[in-house]
DNA sequence: GTCTATAACCTGATAGAC
DNA sequence: GTCTATCAGGTTATAGAC
């Protein structure tokens, strides 16, 4: 399959699907810039030029790859957010286990969505729009709004229960490497993950439940 | 001045001042591996064997620019940080400001440590740990841990309440581009971080003080 | 000290044999 | 389709004139 700029967007062959694998773990460990060609092509045990036989050009692998890699970070998931009847401590609680799994799996993840934001915005902000994403999230920002309104959530800006999520979120997984330099003995990186997340689930509480 | 690796870590001529200053710039914007010895050179302008010159090789450019760099997130703050009799909201708020503003004027800095964190920590570790940061650093912890013990503060394992703050203080620069991008016309990210700042403290006073 | 010239290397990309 | 050989460009770093 390719998108309006006839840029491959799905593997076709064992060996384009081969080779998007690669690269995704390359570039989502390494970012756009220190990742090189020969990289990839080591990773998937075949050499420079025939990845340029596949995808003509790097920038054509990494759309590529970027479109697989992004949609991690809008998991699918508005059917338990938007449960109304739940308490909003077990549905943020849920969306923290959904969260914890993918990055435990992808470590790197918010790291290359941070570094993507600054090396481009447009790149993910065009990502988003045009595959299913858009929906998932405007569904969710719906029903918040509608709770909201309703007076079954607190009214809260939408921007600062973005930052209060996704920065209590993420940061663990962005300093994962000066917490386990720091805790060597005291104990393991994913110990620590398990103690902060009912500190999440107190600051989202925090923030929108009804007292 | 050199340190015990004979790499000048201090810039003794004006010469090596102005190239460190530029190197920092660079540095802190485009990360280590993106930027050349090109951009320092042609933002001190001069050209590229100068450099050389000066500091033998870019890694030693960069282990210079870097002590300079790191000590801004430890900014000089123990004192208010450690007024005992002044609420800890007051205080959260004094350190919100001297952090807004060092991340106004660089705002950059919070992507270039993750990046550092990501690329290596122990670099980190070793600045901080020969630098007057540490003593910083050691005071603040050791009071906090005395005002828990005594029951004027709630006691928080330290973890925590490093991840609550700087995820918290950090999050927004690490989006910014995104942040400018989807409030085009709803606001300035200035009036979005005036916004968040009210939620930092109060994240910070769910969990330290006393009900 | 600062320059020009250049070495040595790595990058993305292409040509062409098989 | 996959390889070797190669190009053009950019990188760090050095040699040597002045």
């Amino acid at each position: 399959m390719t998108d309006k700029n006839n840029v491959r967007t799905t593997a076709n062959t064992d060996m384009e699907f081969r080779i998007l694998e690669a690269a995704k773990d390359v570039f989502m460990e390494k970012g756009f810039a220190e990742t090189s060609m020969g990289d990839i092509a080591a990773r998937v045990g075949i050499n420079r030029p025939s990845l340029h036989y596949y995808f003509r050009t790097k920038d054509r692998i990494f759309q590529a790859a970027f479109g697989m890699i992004i949609q991690k970070i809008v998991p699918k998931v508005e059917e338990f957010i938007t449960a109304k009847d739940v308490p909003i401590s077990e549905r943020v609680a849920s969306l923290v286990d959904v969260y914890y799994e993918i990055f435990k799996n992808n470590p790197t993840l918010p790291l290359f969505i941070v570094r993507e934001i600054n090396r481009d915005v447009n790149y993910i902000i065009d990502t988003i729009h045009n595959t299913p994403m858009r929906m998932t999230l405007m569904k969710i920002v719906t029903s918040l709004r509608t709770e909201m309104a309703e007076g079954k959530l607190n009214t809260v800006p939408l921007p600062m229960l973005f930052y209060t999520f996704y920065g209590a979120m993420t940061f663990p997984f962005l300093t994962k490497d000066l917490a386990e330099r720091l805790l060597a003995e005291e104990g393991s990186f994913n110990e620590l993950l398990e103690q902060w997340k009912p500190y999440i689930i107190r600051q989202m509480d925090n923030l929108l439940r009804v007292k």
